[in-house]
DNA sequence: GGACACATGTAACAAGTTACATGATTAA
DNA sequence: TTAATCATGTAACTTGTTACATGTGTCC
Protein backbone atom coordinates (compact mmCIF):
# COMPACT_ATOMS: atom_id res chain seq x y z
CA UNK A 1 0.00 0.00 0.00
CA UNK A 2 1.53 3.17 -0.96
CA UNK A 3 0.20 6.83 -0.75
CA UNK A 4 -0.92 6.19 -4.06
CA UNK A 5 -3.71 3.61 -3.72
CA UNK A 6 -4.70 6.04 -0.96
CA UNK A 7 -5.05 8.92 -3.06
CA UNK A 8 -6.88 6.77 -6.05
CA UNK A 9 -9.45 5.37 -2.96
CA UNK A 10 -9.90 9.26 -2.55
CA UNK A 11 -10.90 10.03 -5.62
CA UNK A 12 -13.36 7.03 -6.44
CA UNK A 13 -15.99 9.71 -5.44
CA UNK A 14 -14.93 13.01 -5.84
CA UNK A 15 -12.66 14.69 -7.48
CA UNK A 16 -10.35 16.94 -4.69
CA UNK A 17 -7.25 19.25 -4.80
CA UNK A 18 -3.43 17.74 -3.03
CA UNK A 19 -5.17 20.44 -0.45
CA UNK A 20 -8.10 18.77 0.12
CA UNK A 21 -6.37 15.23 0.64
CA UNK A 22 -4.40 16.58 2.71
CA UNK A 23 -7.02 17.57 5.16
CA UNK A 24 -8.94 14.11 4.46
CA UNK A 25 -5.73 11.72 5.81
CA UNK A 26 -5.70 14.30 8.74
CA UNK A 27 -9.07 13.42 9.60
CA UNK A 28 -11.12 10.66 8.37
CA UNK A 29 -8.07 8.79 7.26
CA UNK A 30 -5.55 9.85 10.55
CA UNK A 31 -5.84 6.66 12.53
CA UNK A 32 -4.50 4.86 10.05
CA UNK A 33 -2.70 6.67 7.57
CA UNK A 34 -0.16 9.64 7.48
CA UNK A 35 0.77 11.69 4.31
CA UNK A 36 2.47 15.13 4.30
CA UNK A 37 2.15 17.73 1.50
CA UNK A 38 6.10 16.46 0.72
CA UNK A 39 4.34 13.50 -0.31
CA UNK A 40 1.32 14.32 -1.84
CA UNK A 41 2.12 16.77 -4.64
CA UNK A 42 5.05 14.52 -6.12
CA UNK A 43 2.90 11.89 -6.01
CA UNK A 44 -0.16 13.61 -7.94
CA UNK A 45 2.51 14.75 -10.65
CA UNK A 46 3.56 11.07 -10.75
CA UNK A 47 0.40 10.27 -11.29
CA UNK A 48 -0.96 12.92 -13.97
CA UNK A 49 1.86 11.58 -16.15
CA UNK A 50 0.76 7.71 -15.70
CA UNK A 51 -2.45 8.96 -16.99
CA UNK A 52 -4.11 7.92 -13.62
CA UNK A 53 -5.69 11.05 -13.10
CA UNK A 54 -6.18 14.28 -14.69
CA UNK A 55 -5.77 17.69 -13.22
CA UNK A 56 -8.20 20.67 -13.75
CA UNK A 57 -7.20 24.14 -12.79
CA UNK A 58 -9.56 26.03 -10.82
CA UNK A 59 -9.27 29.77 -10.59
CA UNK A 60 -10.71 31.16 -7.54
CA UNK A 61 -11.31 34.53 -6.01
CA UNK A 62 -10.19 35.59 -2.84
CA UNK A 63 -8.46 32.36 -2.31
CA UNK A 64 -5.24 31.10 -4.34
CA UNK A 65 -5.97 28.90 -7.51
CA UNK A 66 -6.15 24.88 -7.46
CA UNK A 67 -6.08 21.85 -9.29
CA UNK A 68 -8.50 19.46 -8.96
CA UNK A 69 -7.61 16.06 -9.69
CA UNK A 70 -10.37 13.10 -11.32
CA UNK A 71 -9.53 9.53 -11.06
CA UNK A 72 -9.44 8.07 -15.05
CA UNK A 73 -10.33 4.56 -16.02
CA UNK A 74 -7.14 3.22 -16.36
CA UNK A 75 -6.82 4.90 -12.32
CA UNK A 76 -9.87 2.69 -11.54
CA UNK A 77 -8.44 -0.17 -13.05
CA UNK A 78 -5.33 0.37 -10.61
CA UNK A 79 -7.47 0.82 -7.67
CA UNK A 80 -8.73 -2.62 -8.12
CA UNK A 81 -5.74 -4.01 -8.62
CA UNK A 82 -4.64 -2.73 -5.23
CA UNK A 83 -7.94 -3.75 -3.47
CA UNK A 84 -7.62 -7.66 -4.76
CA UNK A 85 -3.93 -7.38 -4.18
CA UNK A 86 -2.79 -9.30 -0.80
CA UNK A 87 -2.84 -7.52 2.40
CA UNK A 88 0.25 -5.91 4.04
CA UNK A 89 0.96 -6.21 7.42
CA UNK A 90 0.24 -3.60 10.08
CA UNK A 91 3.12 -1.39 10.21
CA UNK A 92 3.04 0.31 13.87
CA UNK A 93 5.90 2.11 15.80
CA UNK A 94 5.65 3.05 19.23
CA UNK A 95 8.18 5.12 21.49
CA UNK A 96 6.16 5.66 24.34
CA UNK A 97 6.20 1.30 24.46
CA UNK A 98 10.16 1.35 23.65
CA UNK A 99 10.48 3.81 26.89
CA UNK A 100 8.19 1.36 28.82
CA UNK A 101 10.00 -1.20 27.79
CA UNK A 102 13.72 0.27 28.86
CA UNK A 103 11.40 1.87 32.09
CA UNK A 104 14.09 -0.15 34.55
CA UNK A 105 17.07 2.29 33.34
CA UNK A 106 15.50 5.48 34.14
CA UNK A 107 13.69 6.66 37.81
CA UNK A 108 9.82 5.31 38.36
CA UNK A 109 8.66 9.31 38.21
CA UNK A 110 9.98 9.42 34.07
CA UNK A 111 7.98 6.44 33.29
CA UNK A 112 5.05 7.17 35.07
CA UNK A 113 5.41 10.67 33.29
CA UNK A 114 5.60 8.83 29.95
CA UNK A 115 2.47 6.41 30.88
CA UNK A 116 0.13 9.57 31.91
CA UNK A 117 1.54 11.08 28.69
CA UNK A 118 0.67 8.27 26.46
CA UNK A 119 -3.04 8.20 28.60
CA UNK A 120 -3.89 11.70 27.50
CA UNK A 121 -2.97 11.32 24.21
CA UNK A 122 -4.69 7.88 23.54
CA UNK A 123 -7.62 10.15 25.06
CA UNK A 124 -7.31 12.92 23.14
CA UNK A 125 -7.43 10.54 20.17
CA UNK A 126 -10.19 8.43 21.03
CA UNK A 127 -12.39 11.53 21.72
CA UNK A 128 -11.59 12.77 18.27
CA UNK A 129 -12.35 8.82 16.61
CA UNK A 130 -15.59 9.42 18.91
CA UNK A 131 -16.99 13.02 17.71
CA UNK A 132 -15.62 11.76 14.19
CA UNK A 133 -18.28 8.87 14.38
CA UNK A 134 -20.94 10.83 15.58
CA UNK A 135 -20.77 13.53 12.81
CA UNK A 136 -20.21 10.89 9.73
CA UNK A 137 -22.12 7.50 10.43
CA UNK A 138 -24.87 8.93 8.38
CA UNK A 139 -22.60 8.88 5.30
CA UNK A 140 -20.28 6.17 6.46
CA UNK A 141 -20.47 2.65 4.59
CA UNK A 142 -20.30 -0.60 6.29
CA UNK A 143 -16.69 -1.34 6.73
CA UNK A 144 -16.32 2.54 7.23
CA UNK A 145 -18.41 1.57 10.13
CA UNK A 146 -16.04 -1.45 11.68
CA UNK A 147 -12.82 0.37 10.45
CA UNK A 148 -13.79 3.12 12.86
CA UNK A 149 -15.11 1.03 15.32
CA UNK A 150 -11.39 -0.74 15.48
CA UNK A 151 -10.04 2.28 16.55
CA UNK A 152 -12.27 3.65 18.88
CA UNK A 153 -12.09 -0.10 20.85
CA UNK A 154 -8.42 -0.22 20.53
CA UNK A 155 -8.52 3.31 22.00
CA UNK A 156 -10.70 2.22 25.02
CA UNK A 157 -8.96 -0.90 25.76
CA UNK A 158 -5.82 1.13 25.75
CA UNK A 159 -7.14 3.73 27.72
CA UNK A 160 -7.99 0.78 30.26
CA UNK A 161 -4.74 -0.37 30.20
CA UNK A 162 -2.55 2.51 30.89
CA UNK A 163 -5.23 3.60 33.30
CA UNK A 164 -4.43 0.25 35.64
CA UNK A 165 -1.00 0.51 35.08
CA UNK A 166 -0.32 3.72 36.41
CA UNK A 167 -1.89 2.91 39.62
CA UNK A 168 -0.01 -0.21 39.69
CA UNK A 169 3.23 1.80 39.26
CA UNK A 170 2.26 4.09 41.56
CA UNK A 171 1.41 2.28 44.50
CA UNK A 172 4.80 0.40 44.32
CA UNK A 173 6.68 3.57 44.04
CA UNK A 174 4.76 4.30 47.60
CA UNK A 175 5.59 0.82 49.25
CA UNK B 1 13.29 7.40 18.43
CA UNK B 2 15.85 5.90 15.89
CA UNK B 3 17.34 2.66 15.21
CA UNK B 4 20.48 3.74 17.38
CA UNK B 5 17.90 4.33 20.74
CA UNK B 6 16.80 1.06 20.44
CA UNK B 7 19.80 -0.75 19.95
CA UNK B 8 21.84 1.54 22.95
CA UNK B 9 18.70 0.51 25.27
CA UNK B 10 19.35 -3.72 24.38
CA UNK B 11 23.22 -3.48 25.20
CA UNK B 12 22.54 -2.00 28.55
CA UNK B 13 22.10 -5.34 29.89
CA UNK B 14 24.49 -7.55 28.02
CA UNK B 15 26.83 -7.60 25.28
CA UNK B 16 25.39 -8.43 22.30
CA UNK B 17 25.87 -9.46 18.39
CA UNK B 18 24.27 -7.58 15.45
CA UNK B 19 22.72 -11.43 14.87
CA UNK B 20 21.59 -11.04 18.51
CA UNK B 21 19.58 -7.84 18.38
CA UNK B 22 17.84 -8.61 15.30
CA UNK B 23 16.51 -11.95 16.84
CA UNK B 24 15.70 -10.00 19.84
CA UNK B 25 13.92 -7.10 17.46
CA UNK B 26 11.85 -10.34 16.38
CA UNK B 27 10.48 -11.81 19.35
CA UNK B 28 10.29 -9.10 22.41
CA UNK B 29 10.64 -6.53 21.09
CA UNK B 30 8.64 -7.07 17.43
CA UNK B 31 5.10 -5.94 18.51
CA UNK B 32 6.03 -2.47 18.92
CA UNK B 33 9.53 -1.89 17.21
CA UNK B 34 11.51 -3.39 13.69
CA UNK B 35 14.69 -3.34 11.82
CA UNK B 36 16.00 -5.54 8.87
CA UNK B 37 20.04 -6.52 8.95
CA UNK B 38 20.02 -3.68 6.31
CA UNK B 39 19.51 -0.76 9.00
CA UNK B 40 21.28 -2.78 12.15
CA UNK B 41 24.58 -3.19 10.62
CA UNK B 42 25.14 0.09 9.57
CA UNK B 43 23.77 1.91 12.18
CA UNK B 44 26.51 -0.64 14.16
CA UNK B 45 29.61 0.87 12.16
CA UNK B 46 28.15 4.09 12.99
CA UNK B 47 27.60 4.01 16.12
CA UNK B 48 31.12 2.60 16.55
CA UNK B 49 33.01 5.36 15.23
CA UNK B 50 30.73 7.56 17.16
CA UNK B 51 32.26 6.08 20.14
CA UNK B 52 28.75 5.10 21.53
CA UNK B 53 29.67 1.11 21.46
CA UNK B 54 32.75 -1.26 20.92
CA UNK B 55 33.04 -3.91 19.01
CA UNK B 56 35.13 -7.30 20.43
CA UNK B 57 35.41 -9.88 17.39
CA UNK B 58 34.77 -13.36 19.20
CA UNK B 59 36.42 -16.42 17.17
CA UNK B 60 33.88 -19.70 17.14
CA UNK B 61 34.53 -23.03 16.20
CA UNK B 62 31.58 -24.59 13.79
CA UNK B 63 29.88 -21.39 13.58
CA UNK B 64 30.99 -17.96 11.83
CA UNK B 65 32.80 -15.38 13.93
CA UNK B 66 30.79 -12.73 15.87
CA UNK B 67 31.04 -9.11 16.39
CA UNK B 68 29.57 -8.74 19.62
CA UNK B 69 29.81 -4.97 20.48
CA UNK B 70 29.05 -3.03 24.48
CA UNK B 71 28.21 0.20 25.71
CA UNK B 72 30.36 2.54 26.33
CA UNK B 73 30.45 5.29 28.82
CA UNK B 74 29.44 8.05 26.27
CA UNK B 75 27.08 5.55 24.92
CA UNK B 76 24.91 5.23 28.43
CA UNK B 77 24.61 8.84 28.78
CA UNK B 78 23.33 9.38 24.83
CA UNK B 79 20.73 6.74 25.89
CA UNK B 80 20.09 8.53 29.32
CA UNK B 81 19.66 11.55 26.75
CA UNK B 82 17.24 9.94 24.54
CA UNK B 83 15.10 8.44 27.76
CA UNK B 84 14.59 12.25 29.47
CA UNK B 85 13.64 13.48 25.86
CA UNK B 86 10.22 14.56 24.56
CA UNK B 87 8.04 11.16 23.69
CA UNK B 88 7.20 11.08 19.88
CA UNK B 89 3.78 10.40 18.63
CA UNK B 90 3.08 6.54 17.45
CA UNK B 91 3.55 5.71 14.16
CA UNK B 92 0.38 3.81 12.74
CA UNK B 93 -0.06 2.22 9.17
CA UNK B 94 -3.35 -0.30 7.95
CA UNK B 95 -3.13 -1.73 5.07
CA UNK B 96 -6.23 -4.04 6.29
CA UNK B 97 -8.09 -0.85 7.15
CA UNK B 98 -6.77 1.06 4.30
CA UNK B 99 -8.73 -1.50 2.35
CA UNK B 100 -11.87 -1.83 5.25
CA UNK B 101 -12.20 1.96 4.37
CA UNK B 102 -12.37 2.04 0.78
CA UNK B 103 -14.49 -1.50 0.89
CA UNK B 104 -17.80 -0.16 -0.63
CA UNK B 105 -15.89 0.09 -3.91
CA UNK B 106 -15.30 -4.08 -4.15
CA UNK B 107 -17.96 -7.10 -3.33
CA UNK B 108 -18.57 -7.77 -0.22
CA UNK B 109 -16.39 -11.44 -0.08
CA UNK B 110 -12.91 -9.47 -0.97
CA UNK B 111 -14.11 -7.03 2.47
CA UNK B 112 -15.07 -10.11 4.08
CA UNK B 113 -11.79 -12.06 2.89
CA UNK B 114 -9.62 -9.21 4.16
CA UNK B 115 -11.67 -9.62 7.79
CA UNK B 116 -11.13 -12.97 8.26
CA UNK B 117 -7.39 -12.62 6.82
CA UNK B 118 -7.03 -9.49 8.97
CA UNK B 119 -8.62 -11.78 12.17
CA UNK B 120 -6.44 -14.43 11.91
CA UNK B 121 -3.68 -12.47 12.13
CA UNK B 122 -4.40 -10.64 14.85
CA UNK B 123 -5.06 -14.09 16.64
CA UNK B 124 -1.35 -15.27 16.28
CA UNK B 125 -0.39 -11.99 17.21
CA UNK B 126 -1.79 -12.62 20.26
CA UNK B 127 -0.74 -15.84 20.56
CA UNK B 128 2.74 -15.68 20.13
CA UNK B 129 2.34 -12.41 22.96
CA UNK B 130 0.49 -14.28 25.70
CA UNK B 131 3.12 -17.01 25.38
CA UNK B 132 6.48 -14.44 25.05
CA UNK B 133 4.32 -12.98 28.48
CA UNK B 134 4.36 -16.14 30.14
CA UNK B 135 7.56 -17.05 29.17
CA UNK B 136 9.05 -14.22 29.71
CA UNK B 137 7.14 -12.56 32.83
CA UNK B 138 9.63 -13.76 35.63
CA UNK B 139 12.51 -11.61 34.44
CA UNK B 140 10.50 -8.79 33.25
CA UNK B 141 10.15 -5.59 34.85
CA UNK B 142 7.33 -3.57 36.24
CA UNK B 143 6.94 -1.18 33.30
CA UNK B 144 7.69 -3.90 30.70
CA UNK B 145 4.54 -5.89 31.92
CA UNK B 146 2.79 -3.21 31.61
CA UNK B 147 4.20 -2.62 27.78
CA UNK B 148 2.76 -6.36 26.86
CA UNK B 149 -0.60 -6.41 28.38
CA UNK B 150 -1.22 -3.44 26.23
CA UNK B 151 -0.07 -5.40 23.34
CA UNK B 152 -2.04 -8.10 24.32
CA UNK B 153 -5.07 -6.48 25.69
CA UNK B 154 -5.27 -4.17 22.20
CA UNK B 155 -4.84 -7.48 19.93
CA UNK B 156 -7.98 -8.39 22.75
CA UNK B 157 -9.94 -5.73 21.79
CA UNK B 158 -9.07 -6.03 18.16
CA UNK B 159 -10.17 -9.97 17.92
CA UNK B 160 -13.83 -8.68 19.47
CA UNK B 161 -14.26 -5.59 17.03
CA UNK B 162 -13.27 -7.86 14.22
CA UNK B 163 -15.67 -10.54 14.69
CA UNK B 164 -18.55 -8.53 15.09
CA UNK B 165 -17.66 -6.73 12.38
CA UNK B 166 -17.55 -10.20 10.28
CA UNK B 167 -21.34 -11.41 11.89
CA UNK B 168 -22.86 -8.04 11.02
CA UNK B 169 -20.89 -7.80 7.54
CA UNK B 170 -22.01 -11.43 6.42
CA UNK B 171 -25.68 -11.01 7.54
CA UNK B 172 -26.02 -8.00 5.40
CA UNK B 173 -25.21 -9.91 2.51
CA UNK B 174 -27.25 -11.99 3.11
CA UNK B 175 -30.43 -10.10 3.37
C1' DG C 1 19.43 -33.43 -0.64
C1' DG C 2 17.22 -29.45 1.22
C1' DA C 3 16.02 -26.36 4.61
C1' DC C 4 17.21 -23.83 8.51
C1' DA C 5 20.15 -21.53 12.02
C1' DC C 6 24.20 -19.08 12.51
C1' DA C 7 26.75 -14.77 11.01
C1' DT C 8 28.11 -10.25 8.54
C1' DG C 9 27.99 -6.92 5.24
C1' DT C 10 26.97 -3.79 0.98
C1' DA C 11 24.56 -1.49 -2.83
C1' DA C 12 20.68 -0.02 -5.08
C1' DC C 13 16.43 1.62 -4.36
C1' DA C 14 12.01 3.36 -2.31
C1' DA C 15 9.55 6.29 0.54
C1' DG C 16 8.67 9.82 3.17
C1' DT C 17 9.93 14.08 6.18
C1' DT C 18 11.31 18.82 7.01
C1' DA C 19 12.17 23.06 5.70
C1' DC C 20 11.97 26.54 2.50
C1' DA C 21 9.60 29.61 -0.94
C1' DT C 22 5.40 32.31 -2.09
C1' DG C 23 1.30 34.88 -1.14
C1' DA C 24 -3.80 36.40 -0.46
C1' DT C 25 -7.73 36.61 2.87
C1' DT C 26 -9.98 36.49 7.22
C1' DA C 27 -10.83 36.50 12.03
C1' DA C 28 -9.41 37.48 16.79
C1' DT D 1 -0.65 42.35 14.31
C1' DT D 2 -0.66 37.79 14.66
C1' DA D 3 -2.28 33.51 13.59
C1' DA D 4 -4.95 30.52 10.81
C1' DT D 5 -6.85 28.89 6.43
C1' DC D 6 -6.36 28.33 1.76
C1' DA D 7 -3.05 26.63 -1.89
C1' DT D 8 1.10 24.60 -4.47
C1' DG D 9 5.53 23.10 -5.03
C1' DT D 10 10.75 21.80 -4.60
C1' DA D 11 15.19 20.29 -2.63
C1' DA D 12 17.87 18.26 0.67
C1' DC D 13 17.93 14.88 3.77
C1' DT D 14 16.87 10.76 6.64
C1' DT D 15 15.53 6.27 7.10
C1' DG D 16 14.80 1.98 6.01
C1' DT D 17 13.96 -2.07 2.74
C1' DT D 18 15.25 -5.70 -0.49
C1' DA D 19 18.27 -8.27 -2.67
C1' DC D 20 22.65 -9.93 -3.28
C1' DA D 21 27.09 -12.08 -1.74
C1' DT D 22 29.38 -15.62 1.17
C1' DG D 23 29.94 -19.78 3.89
C1' DT D 24 29.61 -23.69 7.69
C1' DG D 25 27.12 -26.93 10.54
C1' DT D 26 23.06 -29.45 11.86
C1' DC D 27 18.78 -31.71 11.48
C1' DC D 28 15.19 -34.25 8.90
Amino acid sequence: MTSQDVILGLLMHHSLSGYDMKHKMETILSYFNNASFGTIYPTLSKMEKEELITKQSVIQEGRPNKNVYSITEKGREQFKTYMYSPVEDNEFKSDAMTRLFFGEFVEKDVIVGVLEEYLQRTKGHMERLSKLYVECQPEMSHSQEICIQIGINNSESQIRTLTQGIVRLKNLAEK
